[in-house]
DNA sequence: TTGAAAGCGCTAACAA
DNA sequence: TTGTTAGCGCTTTCAA
């Protein structure tokens, strides 16, 4: 056998070999401790550029017990990656961790696989549908965890969310401020919170003004452009066709859009409508859709930060954030005509 | 002080004394070896569920020197995240990974920054624009390497990429066979090879069809619709207006119908466009777009199995796969008026 | 079928 | 300022 074995990975004893030092000066350097006297330190720098030393990482965070990593887990439901919503989260999340210098750790889930959170220091749920049962279980094995777009009072973890209902009452708002009377909405799906609090906001607020909100303007979409068109097409089949319309995303809203304008049906002079998300689809409509924005982006952000926190025991108490969404008016809506 | 020292992580040893066994016959119920009396796996189960016992990746990985995750390093440039060609990509990685167990990094890098690529089993470069540099860095220090959407001939890696040429073939022959002579071509980015290769494989085959492309037909986009809109606009006001543009995005043929309707041109009769990427956005524009469709789900995807392979070994040779885009046909295109 | 013990590559007391 | 050494939690010979 001449055969030559595989070489090895090269560690960090043959740094120390041809540096003429001890492991314990390497790893001092590699992990910028003071202690090093400026000859060793450059002799150690040198041969760690000429082997090209990488640490091996998981020996790092087996000897330390610390884990600089962050697990994203997001539904895998088909679609969900052409939503604006999970892009925007990945984005934030990913930009937040490159700032911190976190890996992240991606994991698409049907929710019933079991999760295992060992190899992550913290994890961050982005949005617990079915998954409630991974929560639960990575809380128990006491993996930090931080819930992302659900107020999830009821189970003990941390979460930042948006303020879905001061969403919705915001929509009213402006509709009302508008001089509207006969307003109609096209729903999120209502068992998801954001569908359900946004219906919520946008009633009570109706209610507040004392505008009524007839049954049959409100009608239950689940975010898809399909069930806003059959909602579109119902709504303007009213014989008291409503003059403004609030669809709880902008996809939605821009299938009613084109519904209406199929219809002959002008906008915004005979119809405003608003929606949701502020996606980019919004810039590229035919005509600019007044919507209203959510800080996607900023929460994803911000939840990598108070997980970053709490992995370092830095943050106090449960953090409960509620991000407040705001209005970006464009050319979708106007007064009513009389 | 009677405070109680925070409880470790329960380990495989908390195990072995629960179940009365050896830390050994633990491991090897972790790792399905056969080896074990029903017995003592049933108790070592019993105890694994009881204790909420995961094991710990970081110390299985040194252990075993494998690592089975790997790292998806996507250029950070703004705005990559909201195009379709990203979220395929990282869908379609998502998806591969999860179908052979494998950990997902996600490193959004601006190509400058050093990669510590010894985390991770193997690396998957999706596109190499600035960070060559990257690639060769991780190729040297032996961690295995995918490129994605490079035709990297020059850089003794495997890839696996789109056959660009053959998309520009593919949208000059249907614009040909519909009996365009006149016909315009908004390229995409020419600094990158999707670019480049779209431009040369559409010339080529007019010229094998003996059909002139006049130079003031080619314009030099950058895959932006801002790009695509100042394009349109000459190519609209030229003396003699082609009958036909193929644009080498979805985004920047949208953004030329668009200008080419605000100016009175009919779709597809005066006007026929082929756009690039059958990119949802595609689906609800006013007049369905005929486009160029490219398998980068299919691309992504095959890119973890291909690295998959070489990590283990199974793969005999550099890869160099060129996947076909293929044609689909929908509303905007129709022969030319004569 | 089982277990003792030697690492995997690194960090962190501790001693010098 | 430096080095020795004992782990971190697991896998894997090797013997029994």
């Amino acid at each position: 056998m001449t055969e030559e074995k595989a070489k090895k990975r090269i560690s960090i004893e043959d740094v120390a070999e041809r540096a003429k030092v001890s492991i314990t000066t390497v790893s001092r350097v590699i992990n910028n401790v003071a202690t090093v006297s400026p000859k060793n330190r450059a002799r150690v720098e040198e041969a760690i550029s000429a082997l090209k030393f990488k640490p091996n990482i998981s020996a790092q965070r087996l000897a330390t017990g610390v884990n600089n990593s962050v697990g994203l887990v997001m539904p895998g439901y088909p679609g969900i990656f052409h939503s604006f919503y999970a892009i925007e989260l990945i984005r934030g999340v990913g930009h937040a961790c490159e700032a911190l210098h976190l890996d992240l750790v991606f994991h698409i889930t049907n929710g019933f696989n079991p999760l295992n959170t060992n190899n992550v220091g913290g994890v961050i749920f982005a949005d617990i549908i079915e998954n409630r049962k991974q929560v639960e279980s990575a809380l128990s094995v006491g993996t930090p965890c931080m819930v992302i777009n659900n107020k999830a009072d009821d189970m003990d973890v941390d979460y930042i969310a948006i303020d879905n209902a001061l969403g919705g009452k915001i929509a009213a708002d402006y509709l009302i401020s508008l001089g509207h009377k006969n307003i109609a909405i096209i729903t999120g799906n209502l068992s998801t919170q954001a569908g359900a609090f946004r219906l919520a906001g946008f009633k009570k607020e109706l209610e507040a003004r004392k505008i009524q909100l007839a049954p049959e303007n409100i009608y239950e979409g689940d975010y898809s452009r399909r069930s806003a068109h059959s909602a579109a097409e119902k709504l303007f089949a009213l014989p008291n066709r409503p003059t403004a319309v609030f669809a709880c995303s902008d996809d939605m809203a821009l299938e009613a859009m084109t519904v209406a304008i199929e219809l002959g049906i002008k906008i915004p002079d005979e119809l405003s409508i608003v929606g949701f998300d502020d996606s980019p689809a919004c810039l590229y409509s035919s005509i600019g859709l007044t919507t209203v924005k959510q800080p996607l982006f900023e929460m994803a952000e911000q939840a990598v930060k108070i997980l970053h926190q709490i992995v370092n025991e830095k943050h106090k108490g449960r953090a409960k954030e509620i991000l407040p969404p705001k209005l970006i008016i464009r050319e979708s809506c106007s007064a009513p005509r009389s």
